[in-house]
DNA sequence: CCGCTCTTTGAATCCGCATTCAGAACGAAA
DNA sequence: TTTCGTTCTGAATGCGGATTCAAAGAGCGG
C-alpha cells in the first residue's frame, strides 16, 4: 500500500509547511511574503507552492492551527482539577501570555488586527471567543452549583467579562506595557473574579 | 512674508497626507502601498513623496493622529459633565466603536496587531491606554471623594480593567460578533463598574 | 505680464515578488 | 539496475510597486 504511505507523507509535509507559516508569520506579521514562508521552511517558493497553490488558504490554516495550540494548552493546563476555585485561577492564568514573546499570542493579536478586514478571520477570533467564554461558564456554573461562587452577574455576563480581560491584557503584555507582566495582569483580572463570584480567590 | 505662509501650506499640506493616510489604512490594513496613499489623496505618488520621503514617518503621524482623534473625541464627549455616575457611564459609552464600522477603533485595532512587532506603535499605544486609566481614576477618585461610589479596589485596578474591558469589545465588535453591538458591551462593561463602584449606575 | 519658487506630474528605471515549468533528485518497487 | 511516480529546484517570465528626475504647472510678488 504505497499509496497510504504517500498520502501520509503528503498530509505531514503539509502540516510542516502550516507551521513554517506559523513561525514566518510571527516574524513578519500576516501580511508575510511566500518567499519568507519558503525560507522558514527550508525550501523554495515553488516547493511551497507544490504543496499550497494558493497561500492565502496555507495562511487560513497556519491561524487556525495556532487557534487550536493555544485553546488546547489551555484545555491541559487544567485538566484533572476538579476544585472549581482552583481551576478559575488557573483557567485564568492559562489565558495570558507567560511574556511579552509568547508565539501564540502574538499570531493571536495578529490575528486581532487583520480581522477588521478579512471576515474569515473575525469569524475564526469570534468562535475562539465564544469557546473560551463557554469554558468559563461550566466552571463557573458547577462552583455556584457547589455553593463555593455566589454569581453576582449571571455567568455568561462573567465569562465574556473574564475572556474580555485576558484578551486585553494579552495585547498590553504584547505591546510590552512596562508595569503590567504576567503577575500583575493575573491581579486585575482575578480582582474582577472576586468581585464576580463573591469569593476571596487566593492568588496561588 | 512669503516664507511664513509657505510654511503655513507646506504642514497644512502635510496634514491632508497624514489623514489621507490614515484613510488608506482603513482600507487596505498597516501594510498599505504609496500609490494607495497617494490614490486617497488624489496625488501621485511621486508627490506624497515630495512631502513624505519616508513613508514609514507617515504612517507613523496617521497613526498617531488617529489615536489623538479617538482620545479627543472621548474628552469632548463628557466635557462639561460633572456628576460622577452620568460621568463614568458616558465614557464608558464613548469608548466603544459606534458600530463595526468605526474607523478610529479599526485604525487602533490595526495597531494592537502591529505593536507586537513594532515598538514604536507598541509605546503609542501603551501611552494611549496609560492616559485613558488615568481618565477614569480622576473620574472614581473623584465620585469615591463626594461618597457617591465606594471603590471595591484600588482605582488603578478598576481604571485599568475598565479600559481593558473597552479594549477587548472593540475587537469584538470590529470582528463583527453577532450578539455584542455597542449597546450589549456597554452593558457588559457596567455590569463590572456596577460591582466595582458599588453604585447602581443607571444605563442611561 | 514676467519671473521666481514651490508643487506636482508622468515617464524611466529598478527591484522584488508570485507564478510557471522543464528537468533534476529522490525513493520505492520490480 | 531500471523504472516510475513524487517532490523539489532553479531559471524564465511578468507584474506591480518604489524611487528618481526632468519638465510642466500653479501661485504670487513685482
Amino acid at each position: 500500500m504505497q499509496v497510504a504511505r504517500n498520502k501520509q507523507r503528503r498530509t505531514e509535509r503539509r502540516a510542516d509547511l502550516v507551521d513554517a507559516a506559523r513561525r514566518a508569520m510571527l516574524e513578519h506579521g500576516s501580511a508575510v511574503r511566500l518567499n519568507q514562508v519558503a525560507e522558514v521552511a527550508g525550501l523554495t517558493s515553488g516547493a511551497v507552492l507544490y504543496h499550497y497553490p494558493d497561500l492565502q488558504e496555507l495562511l487560513l490554516e497556519a491561524h487556525r492551527a495556532g487557534m487550536e495550540r493555544f485553546y488546547d494548552q489551555r484545555l491541559r493546563a487544567v485538566e484533572g482539577v476538579t476544585d472549581p476555585v482552583r481551576k478559575l485561577v488557573m483557567t485564568i492564568t492559562s489565558g495570558l501570555p507567560v511574556d511579552s514573546e509568547d508565539e501564540d499570542v502574538r499570531l493571536l493579536c495578529e490575528l486581532g488586527g487583520a480581522a477588521g478586514r478579512n471576515t474569515v478571520y473575525a469569524a475564526l477570533l469570534t468562535a475562539l471567543y465564544d469557546r473560551q467564554v463557554s469554558m468559563y461558564q461550566v466552571i463557573l456554573e458547577i462552583g455556584a452549583a457547589q455553593g463555593v461562587f455566589s454569581l453576582k452577574d449571571p455567568s455568561l455576563t462573567i465569562g465574556r467579562n473574564l475572556v474580555a480581560l485576558e484578551d486585553a491584557y494579552g495585547y498590553r503584555m504584547m505591546a510590552r506595557h512596562p508595569s503590567i507582566d504576567h503577575a500583575a495582569a493575573s491581579r486585575l483580572i482575578l480582582d474582577y473574579a472576586r468581585l464576580a463570584t463573591g469569593h476571596p480567590l487566593p492568588a496561588d
